[in-house]
DNA sequence: TGTACATCAGTGAACGCGCGTTCACTGATGTAC
DNA sequence: TGTACATCAGTGAACGCGCGTTCACTGATGTAC
């Protein structure tokens, strides 16, 4: 794993996947080609093909990886819902290509396996930082309804921040920002 | 107006957006091309460039459609801040061709003056809803944060339905399921 | 009312380009005996 | 340790396709006199 990557018996595999997101960060997702990521790659054209079958099968391992990730991340922010939501925002800022990928499920395979099961870990650990709130609960608060509202406001101020749509005076740091705006919810 | 279009000296701009709409409700605006603009609008296939210039310049003119077309819509919803919000996921989710392509300029000439001022019309709309808030401002809240928060979490929910990744449960009106969420915020 | 001319919306043939996909192949690695 | 064979990652030439763009053109509408 350490020094040049292996040439013929390689992990092409992860290189093609680190050039997508690369590519997407650079031009979007929209000009992704695999004739790209093979040239990024320095493989001939044909090998992302053989590893992924198609496109969507590359945008597939992606959103996988890309819930996988941000499941890890929140499962690390443990129950406090504040920064399990600045978690959000963070991994979508600083992880835009997955980010942009995995919620357009019109890119990729969303039926497949184990693209429900990534995506199940990361709403379950989403509801779970909710149904810790202090408060709430007490007060007969729908867990469900809380969490939906929770996600919606993060999610919000990730893609407003991430398509340049809010003011510049708000600033250059994301964590901040989206705390003060999270902080509204939880008044 | 009325009867067939007109054929050489048409409407043939106002055609070819409505086939805009159409075809990226159908298949997403990475496929959209200006030859299929054309077959739809049954033109040859090099009218589009004729009035639009190029593909930027198609979804410049439908960015700022969508804008006005908003702005409209919340200046109608007068100060009512729920009524604002549920409004806002309304249109998202009635106009997605719209709605898709106005958040990511990155397809569209978005500095251009036309669209800066009709974005500008829906900001301020947005934000003289919040301006109105009740109590709010009593306290001292900050109208600016109370207006991103606002816009973060009807433009979240709207994103996350639109991209179906909300559970099935939540029902298939999304003005209902917005007014609940949004409710969460002005408790 | 009539003629001449300018304007401009839309045509259609032609071009070069990058793409995804196919397919017979090469050659390194792994396995059986 | 050595030979034979299977597997499989990656190659490279070839294909057909739809695209954006260019450009000389046509022909209807509008305007001047």
């Amino acid at each position: 794993m350490t020094g040049k990557a292996a040439y013929h018996h390689g992990d092409l595999r992860r290189v093609l996947l680190a050039a997508a997101v690369q590519a997407i960060e650079e031009s979007g997702v929209t000009a992704l080609s695999l004739r790209d990521l093979a040239r990024r790659a320095g493989v001939s054209h044909a090998a992302p093909a053989h590893h992924f079958g198609d496109k969507a099968g590359l945008l597939t391992a992606l959103a996988v990886q890309g819930f996988d990730l941000l499941a890890d991340r929140l499962h690390g922010a443990g129950d406090d819902m504040l920064e399990a939501g600045v978690t959000y925002v963070d991994f979508a800022v600083g992880h835009r290509a997955h980010f942009e990928v995995m919620f357009r499920p019109e890119l990729y395979r969303a039926d497949a396996a184990e693209v429900r099961a990534a995506n199940e870990r990361t709403r379950a650990a989403l509801y779970a930082g909710v149904a810790a709130l202090p408060g709430r609960r007490a007060r007969g608060a729908d867990p469900g309804q809380d969490a939906l509202a929770a996600w919606s406001i993060v999610h919000g101020f990730a893609t407003l921040w991430l398509s340049g749509a809010l003011p510049a005076r708000i600033g250059d740091d994301p964590r901040a920002a989206a705390r003060v705006v999270i902080s509204r919810l939880f008044d």
